[in-house]
DNA sequence: GACAATATGATTGCGTACAATCAATCGACT
DNA sequence: AGTCGATTGATTGTACGCAATCATATTGTC
């Protein structure tokens, strides 16, 4: 019995059945929810993970932070230039070795991270899930980013 | 007793404690599982899901199609004017209501279909998690994004 | 010292994302 | 017909994200 197949058998994927889009679109809905808050402090999402690397260690070059955020220079150079304008972290030519650019945080920035740490809380309840589960989706994202890293690399 | 507290007792959150920076380097780390296959038919990764959502029913106005991938028409227009300029879709004002737009799938754009689902499977290989997980992830990001929608309305 | 190989950011170009705004159209009501 | 309000896309401007490339600086080797 062989069976027919045309395309309207094919399985119709509903996006929302797709994991990648659902990681996609919870992306994006973070992204909004976080607007408006961190737009009171005049930071952009990718900003304020750059500022939040920075407050657990001051002093990181660009290649470094890099590797934490998992983005590259051509993300990085300008974002951080916008930091600077913004006056709230500085950046210089390392002396021992040029190539390197460190990026410290003025006092400016470093104040920031009180009202930083309320907008977190503030998202913190907009999740709207119990700790436990936080912790579980936490550690499968984990898990996957890293699956996808080795596919990827 | 009160407690003394200044910032070097506030948690220094790794970023990968940070759900949020799970959300957003896990779609980062799918968009870098996806670019070389879908690169190699001329697809970037939400060009590719606006063609899922027209594979799944054809004829979607540009609106509709922002609704079901929660994009507007700012990112859209342009997006699927690249589709229409790849010879994969079609454009055209609706005649009932000239504010419409309504987008077509060209021959060309519908039997992409059959490669598109060769590079699902391929990336749902590099996913490397069992089904049973999966489906568990999918279900706490639906309810993640729908959290995240009701506060950001 | 000379020189190749490597490391590190910066630059450029393309493609999203989205806020804000605009233009055209439609609907309902007078 | 005329007009007000709402709907729908398009446009503009800002900010990512990354591939590809470039310029500079360092390291290792001779």
């Amino acid at each position: 019995m062989s069976q027919v197949a045309d395309h309207r058998d094919q399985p119709k994927p509903d996006l929302d059945e797709l994991l990648c889009f659902l990681v996609y679109s919870s992306g994006l809905a973070f992204n909004r929810v976080y607007r408006k808050p961190l737009g009171a402090l005049g930071l952009t999402y990718p900003q304020y993970i750059v500022m939040i690397a920075l407050w657990a260690q001051d002093g990181l070059t660009v290649g470094r932070i890099g590797e934490r955020l998992r983005l590259d220079s051509g993300t990085l150079t300008p974002l951080l230039k916008r930091l600077e304008g913004l006056g709230l972290v500085s950046r210089r030519r390392a002396t021992e070795d040029e190539r390197r650019v460190e990026i410290t945080l003025t006092p400016q920035g470093d104040a920031l991270r009180l009202r930083a740490a309320e907008v977190m809380a503030c998202v913190t309840g907009d999740v709207a899930m119990p700790p436990s589960e936080i912790d579980v989706i936490k550690d499968q994202l984990r898990r996957l980013r890293a699956n996808l890293d080795m596919a990827a690399a």
